[in-house]
Formats: C-alpha cells, structure tokens, sequence
DNA sequence: AACTTGTACAACCATTTGGTTGTACGTTAC
DNA sequence: GTAACGTACAACCAAATGGTTGTACAAGTT
C-alpha cells in the first residue's frame, strides 16, 4: 500500500496553482522526460529568461521539480512523486464520489424491504 | 480504455487554477458528498456570501460543478467527470515518467502549443 | 586576461485574484 | 401585502501573478 504523507493546504494550493499554467505544465512534461537545464528550458518559449526562472521556481516550491547545480548550469528535474501524490488528492474526490453512491444505493436497498 | 475528450491549454488552466484553493476544494468535496445550495455552503466558511458566491463560479467555469434553480436557490452539484478528466492529465504525467512517451503524444498535442 | 554563457535577483508594471460592501430583484413565508 | 430569504451583480480595494528590463557575478571558453 501507498503511504501518503498529509499534505497541508498550502502545499496543495501550490501544487495546483503550478499545474494551472501551461508553460509550467510543458516545462514539467519536458523535464519528466529528461532533465534540462534552465537555459534549455528558457530557449523553447517566447518570453524571457527571467520569466522561464520565474516558472521553474513556481514548480519548485510546489516540489514538483528540483533544481541542481552542475557547473554554471542548473539541472531541472521533475519529481513524480509530487505529481504521484496530487493524483491521489483527486483519487481521494473520487472515492468520495463514489462513496456517495454507495450510500444512495443503501437508501434503496432500504426502500425495498417495505 | 476511457476515452479522454480533448482539453484547451485555458480549460486545464481552469480545473487546476481552481482547485488551487482550500475553500474551493472543501466545497468541491461537500457538493460530492451531495449537493447543497449556495448559501447552505456560504454558512460553513468565515467570510462573505458573495466571496462564496464567486468561489462557486470559479468552480462552475471549471466545469467542477454544476448549479441549478430550485425555487430561489441554486443547487450546487460536484461533476466528477471533470475530477476524472484532471486525473487523466495526471496520469499522462506519470506515464511520461514511464517513458512510455510515444503513445501519449496525441493526448499532450494540446499542452505542446507554446 | 577578456569574453561569453548561465544564473540570480531586484525593481517595475499591468492584470488578475480574492476579498469587501451595497443595491436590486425574484421567491417563499407570515 | 409585507417581511425575510437566496441570489445576482457592480464597484471598490489590497495583494498576488506573470511578465519585463537591468545589474551582478560565477563558470567556462578563447
């Protein structure tokens, strides 16, 4: 079984808000693929560099990406288990979801012993 | 396999943007549980009627949920179909991490516009 | 040593966000 | 009919967001 480390609310405002951009969802598709260094990342879209660092630190302290340093570069790689953990948020909306069912259906289970 | 209907970049940043809130998830998860009326919710939380009121917009513009009159309330209901759509996205994440990246090329065509 | 590359960070700006109060209006209850 | 309830919506405000440019500096390159 999976454990899951209670997330605060803060920590998953700001996992959502990293998700709710675009340019920070591509940079985060990028990086699961394979690690890229900021520069690289900044090339790729139409804003500035200071912009694209803008982002990268946005995902960062979500704790969806980690940032390393290998010579004058820093390596952008994406952590799956954030991503992992914010899925299980959503599993948990889901269950709830269908716990309602189940409690629908105890009502009718209910009804039909009259 | 579930079929996933294709998502905007601005309907993604939606759903995410307004998860990105703890009022707005704890609402989501009341109108799962079942529905409620706008200001049957507004009572729970410490602050105005029309700050809930916009909440439940933010949701509804998501897709989240739903409102419906009901004699002069609007009855607010949870649309998992969205929830599970957001967790589609995740998945795709996770998958990516998997390297199993040919197959999802279709379904990130939309998140690659940049 | 001088130059280029990659990053950090501050200052600034327009827009959005998340809250407020106030007003208006349809619906229900008395 | 009048009062109370539930909602919609506008106007306003402070703070956060997402972008910019400019400066500084460490790490490679020539």
């Amino acid at each position: 079984m999976v454990v899951q480390v209670e997330l605060s609310d803060a920590e998953v405002d700001r996992i959502f808000h990293a998700l709710a951009d675009a340019t920070r969802r591509d940079i985060l598709r990028r990086t699961l693929i394979g690690e890229a260094s900021v520069s690289a990342l900044a090339d790729s879209y139409e804003m500035s560099f200071a912009a694209v660092q803008k982002h990268v630190a946005v995902l960062e302290g979500a704790g969806l990406v980690t940032k390393e340093p290998r010579g004058r570069e820093r390596i952008v790689r994406a952590e799956p288990e954030t991503i992992e953990r914010a899925r299980g948020l959503l599993d948990a909306y889901a269950e709830l979801w269908r716990g309602r069912i189940d409690r629908l259906d105890a009502l009718f289970a209910d009804d039909e012993k009259h």
